[in-house]
DNA sequence: ATGGTGGTCCTACCA
């Protein structure tokens, strides 16, 4: 199974990106973060024209959204309702009658990092604690999925320098050590770095407003795929497409990867 | 210390 995450920052704009997409890597799942569409507005009959009769959506106008797209039948699960806000940054869904797939976006959480100071900081924190809990009471020896934006680079080799980013949001300490506790609540490995150890560089995420991307490659990595033990022996391979942030008209996240056994 | 770009929707707000 070809499992895809890309954060496609807004899927009415870029569906002719998410076909090209498609047709290059040929993806048996596709999730998607910040679609920006409502559920009435969603481009059911394109997305399936795609090759993806299952699809599941959650959406809002303007902002947020995450969508499942698949060529494998699911049964969709009741996502959570992180933070009393019903603001459409999870969606969950039961593969193959066993394998939990989880597709969130979490928070990205302003600019000043200080809880006191930036409501929207303080909401990430308190998005990363309720789902350190929530995992915290799941079977570990469940087979699971998690992928999505997660707004946060938590290890050094994830941006592009460690020291110059540790008060900006994404790489602050507070932030990297409440996603890590919410990964070992979880079990939740990551894959991608053991395809790729630190210290090689991988980046997922490059500013809008740094003009020459590619020549300084002032990125992030904000994207992950995590899996529960025993999928992570099924992951065979893992890539993320920086090629895809040259695109014209690209999203500023370039999509991850994984095939699974 | 500052401003840089791009998304939605129509006035700012969010990334």
């Amino acid at each position: 199974m070809r499992l895809v995450t890309w954060n496609i920052n807004s899927l009415r704009l870029r569906m002719d990106l998410l076909r090209r997409l498609v047709q290059a890597e040929q993806p048996d799942v596709v999730c998607l973060q910040e679609i920006k569409v409502q559920d009435s507005e969603f481009p059911m009959e394109d997305v399936q024209a795609l090759g993806f009769p299952h699809v599941l959506r959650h959406g809002m106008k303007g902002y947020n959204g995450v969508a499942i797209l698949s060529k494998l039948p699911f049964n969709a699960r009741d996502p959570q309702d992180w933070c009393k806000k019903a603001d459409s940054r999870h969606g969950v869904v039961v593969l193959g009658g066993d394998v939990e797939l989880h597709n969130f976006y979490i928070p990205a959480g302003g600019d000043i990092p200080d809880p006191e100071k930036n409501v929207k900081f303080a909401h990430k924190l308190q998005f990363l604690d309720e789902m350190k809990d929530w995992f915290a009471g799941q079977n570990k020896t469940r087979n699971a999925i998690m992928v999505g934006d997660l707004n946060v680079a938590p290890l050094e080799h994830d941006v592009w320098s460690h020291k110059q980013l540790l008060k900006i949001v994404s790489h602050t300490p507070i932030e990297v050590e409440k996603l890590t506790a919410m990964q070992l609540a979880g079990q939740w490995q990551d894959p991608i770095r053991h395809f790729t150890p630190e210290p090689t560089k991988l980046y997922s995420w490059w500013s809008y407003r740094s003009p020459d991307w590619q020549k300084n490659d002032r990125g992030r990595r904000l994207d992950h795929v995590w899996t529960t033990p025993p999928m992570t022996s099924r992951v065979k391979s893992a890539k993320i497409l920086r090629e895809m942030r040259s695109w014209t008209q690209p999203s500023d996240h370039v999509a991850v990867v994984v095939d699974i056994d």
